[in-house]
DNA sequence: TTGCTACAAAACAAACTGTTTTGTATTGCT
DNA sequence: AGCAATACAAAACAGTTTGTTTTGTAGCAA
């Protein structure tokens, strides 16, 4: 890919991001996002047909990218030091959270959350089946297993935004924990 | 409240819920309320600032009331024949969104239903509140009780949403019971 | 170097926004 | 019944945003 297309690519996002720290998404023009990234008024629509897809390309991008390291870590990748057993992906998922890669915290954070809360939902499902699905857990509670998945990742995306909105006072540990203790009463009946 | 005002308001949040059920928050535009609602274009301005508000007060009534009647049914008024325990409030809750009051199946089932599921939990937390936490069953968890309640409603809502995603297959018990079952053995431990 | 591609600048019509002005019809009250 | 208040409609408004087009420049890869 062209460097220029890259560079302002990354600029557009990275000026999407500063604005989405400082006002509604509604209230954001294209406009605005031109401006703030010093780019030609041609250039954005050569990039992105419109605003909304716009945010959902950076999305992709970014809930792409988490899942995939958080997926790809059960095999040795690990940097920081902890045990990784079944449940480890959700702990492994809080550090890298923390660490606000690709500055997500301050989206996950943002007037309009909601929108990428499920983006992260929605990729947070598939990580979740391969977790649990193969192992029969899903089965053994009596409960339809979509409802199940749909259950544990909302629940964990919840976990996160209530993590968020605390500004982060728990560790990674202490978060992963209480995740956990809604989730495996469940599965355990 | 004059009948004109009364009348105007309605048939701007009416306007309002059709078009929302139609296409995207955003690509609303306040004239498109105003052509559907069949009023001035003053008139529109008089009675809200700007859209948003008019999202606001419409969540506002549409919320206070689901929450409200729920709250008040243990008293007696249930249309339904049900039994009516502890986690009644829940049962109520679903059998009077599946009457789809003030069509608010439409709302939370529409593109946007992020704002309204939003609404919905946070207005959900009081009635949380007001049927565990004086009962001492938040306690006894070991989880921070704010953790608790944020996450009960968030599995409630998020359970609804689930329910009205699969076109409401199932029966309002067999909803709740979902419900209760992934709660419940939180609370018991 | 040469051709291709990404970009900038400016101008464009169309639409939307929020306000103001002027005038009409309803309403609640006496 | 009649009066004053007020809710509303219509039109015009300046300002902004949107998405496109046109023309020209600079960077890229082969």
């Amino acid at each position: 890919m062209d460097r220029r297309q890259k560079k302002t690519r990354e600029a557009i996002f990275s000026a999407f991001t500063q604005l989405l720290s400082e006002k509604n998404y509604n209230q954001i023009s294209v406009q605005d996002i031109i401006d703030a990234a010093d780019i030609g008024r041609t250039t954005f629509y050569a990039h992105f047909e419109t605003k909304d897809f716009l945010l959902k390309d950076l999305c992709e991008e970014l809930f792409d990218h988490i899942i995939d390291t958080a997926m790809g870590m059960p095999k040795g990748q690990s940097y920081y030091a902890c045990d990784f057993d079944n449940d480890s992906v959700f702990l492994h998922l809080t550090y890298h959270l923390q660490e606000n890669d690709r500055n997500i915290l301050e989206l996950l954070s943002s007037q309009n959350n909601d929108i990428f809360l499920r983006y992260f939902k929605q990729n947070l499902k598939v990580l979740v089946i391969s977790q649990y699905a193969d192992k029969g857990v899903l089965k053994s509670s009596g409960l339809p297993e979509e409802f199940l998945v749909n259950h544990i990742s909302s629940s964990f995306v919840e976990t996160v935004y209530w993590w968020l909105s605390g500004k982060m006072k728990e560790t990674p540990e202490e978060i992963t924990r209480y995740f956990l203790a809604t989730i495996e009463p469940i599965l355990k009946t």
